[in-house]
DNA sequence: CTGTTAGCGCGTTCAC
DNA sequence: GTGAACGCGCTAACAG
């Protein structure tokens, strides 16, 4: 250590200092101190993970880059790391199981000491085994691993109750495959759920996570005595707006999920439920906020 | 290293397999390749770089990670990386000149090979200098770093070229604070030498960030005869674009800069010309593309 | 072709 | 309070 002979200390009073550690005397920090900070020097994370068994390095995988919900959960994971002094390695697994796989391999060889991952559809928690015990898994329900599940069927729920409120009985859905859990099934369920127990007739339909086929799918939804359309997502609410907007029918209201502020912007007379302040965490962790 | 003694050979030997280093004989490639893989065996990074003195990482500072217009450009970045057998270490500044500090010193610290940054008005390009000569600056104009920037001036005057090519004489601008140089004042400038050079009379005005405040601002720059309204960023034209909608003034085109997919969709009288097909790299680098 | 040796920069004993 | 010595997992240089 070259700052250990510039101070003329040894190199352990030097990782002292740099560590904090008391059994120093103030005259002898002091010096070490300036030292460091005239050579603008600073330990190498490398050598510290290598030697200490740990990075203080946390993986997080997101599945989109530009996923404005995976955003607003990222920026509040972010600064709960940071405060936590905890470095954040942020990664995009673009629903691809082995670009996810790859990631992990390389928190692996980092010596990540934990992850937190966005799950997807096709992504195989098995795939976290390195991380056993030392991983969140977000949006999927899974038992293995501590997950952060949204409360998918509580935000159509929420929805729909509010436009049941309002007295609307003609309440149409457009959603995505179930073949996607949480964001198809869950939420569709959800919705069929709610028409059965209130005795409304179902209108609903399916389209691809794209504005282009919300668009087109929306007219299948619509009947002339259609009140309001409750969204799977908010890019299929805007979506759906857009093209109630085309034929009309601003009558319609419009509900979303993901509480995205174009959404509101654009087309005032929806709502959108925000996933963020309705998770559910299992089984308890260290506790951390979105705020 | 475990993988050795299992295998009956020498370290090296590991380590030559690990680097496919072709001095190795075939039968023992595969015995040791099979002792890695029954025993999920990967090498640490951390000690891979403190010993080669690189780390195959690069560091990305985007101001944002909800700009679209940041992600397009991290998404190629990204890929390009990755072709390469890198590793990126996405981080956000925030627009925040300290804690793009805490950034750059992390990296420094991470041994990162590489910095890109996506500048930002207050961000002082000297705080790279632990990184000079292996980083490049996105989006903002210096000559101690290489960087590349966006043709800024030229965006603005392909809309105006556009709109005055069809046959519009009165083009409004709403914009940023000319604070912020390349899309506050560049921008702003390009358009005003355009209405002087084509004898238009220039209507402009300056909003906040903010669909709130771009929506607000619109009004003011709007004139019976008013054909267009060129906007500074796609985030802006949404706003503009909303309000002529509410005053009904659905026959102004708007012009905005960034490509973003909701603004046309939403707008389809709106155009938007894509910064990222359009820059200028200084000086050459090592050739990446965004595809 | 392969094994042995010497550090990389740090934290952690253990002596002083 | 402080310094010297050792080893983390790996690669490069050298010796077979």
């Amino acid at each position: 250590m070259d700052i250990a002979k510039l101070a003329g200390v040894g190199k352990s009073t030097v990782s002292r200092v740099l560590n904090n550690d008391h059994r120093v005397k103030d005259e002898t920090r002091a010096l070490v101190q300036s030292v460091i900070a005239q050579h603008g020097f600073s330990p190498s994370k490398s050598a510290q993970s290598m030697r200490a068994r740990r990075s203080r390095l946390i993986g997080v995988i997101v599945a989109r880059l530009d996923s404005s919900a995976e955003n607003v959960a990222v920026s509040g994971i972010l600064s709960a790391l940071y405060a936590q002094g905890y470095d954040a390695a942020i990664m995009e697994s673009q629903f691809d199981v082995d670009l996810t796989a790859e990631h992990i391999e390389v928190l692996k060889r980092r010596n990540a000491d934990g992850v937190i991952m966005f799950g997807f559809s096709e992504f195989d928690v098995a795939q976290l085994s390195p991380f056993e015990g030392r991983c969140v898994v977000m949006a999927v329900d899974t038992d293995r691993f501590s997950s952060v599940s949204y409360d998918n069927w509580g935000a159509v729920e929420q929805l729909m109750t509010h436009f049941h409120g309002e007295g609307f009985r003609h309440i149409s859905y457009l959603g995505v495959t179930p073949k996607d859990l949480t964001t198809g099934k869950v939420r569709l369920d959800s919705y069929l759920s709610f028409c059965e127990s209130h005795d409304l007739t179902p209108v609903c339909n399916i389209a691809e996570v794209s504005l282009d086929s919300g668009y087109q799918v929306t007219d299948s939804l619509i009947r002339p005595e259609t009140q309001a359309v409750v969204c799977a997502s908010d890019t299929l609410a805007l979506a759906a707006g857009k093209r109630l907007q085309d034929i009309g029918r601003t009558d319609i209201r419009i509900g979303g999920i993901g509480n995205h502020q174009l959404l509101r912007f654009v087309f005032p007379q929806s709502i959108s439920v925000d996933l963020a302040t309705d998770k559910q965490v299992t089984p308890p962790l260290n506790s951390y906020s979105t705020k």
